[in-house]
DNA sequence: TATTGACATTGACGTTACGTTAATGTGTAT
DNA sequence: ATACACATTAACGTAACGTCAATGTCAATA
């Protein structure tokens, strides 16, 4: 049996342009030409068309078909694999990204109705739940579930004023933060209070505080540019002194 | 304060070229353009850029954030609710997905090292799991878990003998479907043979027969072009005829 | 002052897997 | 002869930038 673009195409379902589109990769060439210049394809050129959909369906790209196709023993097993952890890694991405956008509507929906700035709030308490996928674990072998659960409905459920008070308990934390950013001295009682300050302005955001945590969140405020900007921005260096402040504050450096 | 391109994107953390863009694309413009035509942008832009970042951040595209950014009082809680949806579709397409490169994987692991005619056999596998995503649902009610479960592992556990049996019987299928399609009666005996022995067939990869499912399988050979192709392989036809003979073979149509 | 190096600009191509015209030739039935 | 379905190549378009290339500008230094 031979097959002309079209007659492959319905029997395999998929257009005509993409089978000429294989040819040009080099992916799946007719068996022949006709002397019009027709495609003519076999019952091989249809088996390898099925083989291709067939990786094609579990979302791989054409160069790694074309690998796989192509390379008469290539190690399908393994581009498998290794399909499968990239699969992994971009449900994980994307689980992370659902609870963001839930997190955010349920924001919007609440009682509250962000402002801009405000928004900027619900971006920095992404990166603490970052963090608490780093040390999230080791609270649920500690605490339990439960505590960990509540962390995260905490935002869901915060009032107008509770709102209000970690917004001033924020600005306080700068302040502080600037004020002992003048002693130069991340040990100085001023430097401590605003590591207490933050402390107490983490534990809105989040329960189960424990001290390598809390170290993490200042350390990721200076390794993002985002978060060192927010905390620099009238004085560069203070997202370094902070995280200092709060090592010294956790007893992990004299 | 006052930024360039690249102080702006250092605190934002995105390229020169992503601010280029974003200007092209009138989604972020500098608040002015200096005497040698650098882009100037001021704190309002900053914020803006944020607001950008955040959306982007959720993985909305720039079309969407354009329409929430610039209309001032677009209906952004819409937005993300139409887009977490989205998001769940993804997701699920993407466990789907996962869950069949998952099984191949076992299948190329396991005793069986399969020929790529034998690769085949997966694919038609797939559409059987996608039917029973239709009607496993109710399966799992009548019949528990267990019986689901084990019917998704039957394949992984097979034997080589059994995988030849299972063979065998799929030729015996095509064989009688081809006979009994002479006949052209989908209710005489060599086509309700047909569709018993199509039965046993689908029972090797599938415990938990009910009869919507049998006539769902058959349907969808017909729907399907590739199944449709592999049924229809030497008797055009012969798929209908099938999904009739087992319509009748189930008590569904007399 | 001339040069250097970091920074800026616009322009244009490359990426992925095709969809979609456009311009044109071929096969076949009426 | 005409109509119509089907074939061909060539080319642009997609999303969100990355990456040159060619060229101009600013600040500091030999």
């Amino acid at each position: 049996m031979e097959y002309t673009v079209q007659k492959l195409g319905k029997l395999a379902g998929v257009s005509t342009r993409t089978l000429r589109y294989y040819d040009e990769l080099g992916i799946l060439k007719p068996s022949r030409i006709n002397s019009s210049g027709y495609r003519i394809y076999g019952q091989t050129e249809v088996d390898r068309l099925q083989q291709i959909l067939f990786y094609r369906e579990l979302g791989m790209n054409l160069e790694s078909i074309k690998d796989i196709v192509t390379a008469p023993s290539f190690d399908a097993a393994k581009a498998l694999i290794e399909h499968r952890e990239k699969l992994l890694d971009k449900r994980e991405q994307l689980d992370l990204l659902i609870e963001n956008v839930e997190k955010t509507i349920a924001l919007t929906e609440g009682r509250i109705t962000m402002s801009d700035k405000e928004k900027f709030e619900g971006f920095k308490q992404k990166l603490i739940e970052d963090n608490e996928k780093k040390y999230g674990k080791e609270i649920r072998e500690k605490y339990g579930d439960k505590v960990v659960n509540k962390s995260n409905n905490k935002l869901q459920n915060m009032t107008q004023e509770e709102y209000d008070a970690v917004t001033k308990l924020g600005d306080e934390v700068i302040k502080t933060l600037y004020a002992a950013f003048q002693t130069g001295d991340p040990s100085s009682d001023l430097a401590q209070k605003a590591a207490d300050l933050h402390r107490q302005w983490l534990n809105f955001y989040w329960d189960g505080y424990n001290k390598e945590a809390h170290v993490g969140v200042t350390q990721m405020y200076v390794d993002d540019e985002r978060f060192k900007a927010y905390y620099d921005e009238k004085q560069l260096g203070s997202a370094e002194f902070l995280r200092d402040a709060v090592l010294i504050y956790a007893g992990m450096k004299a």
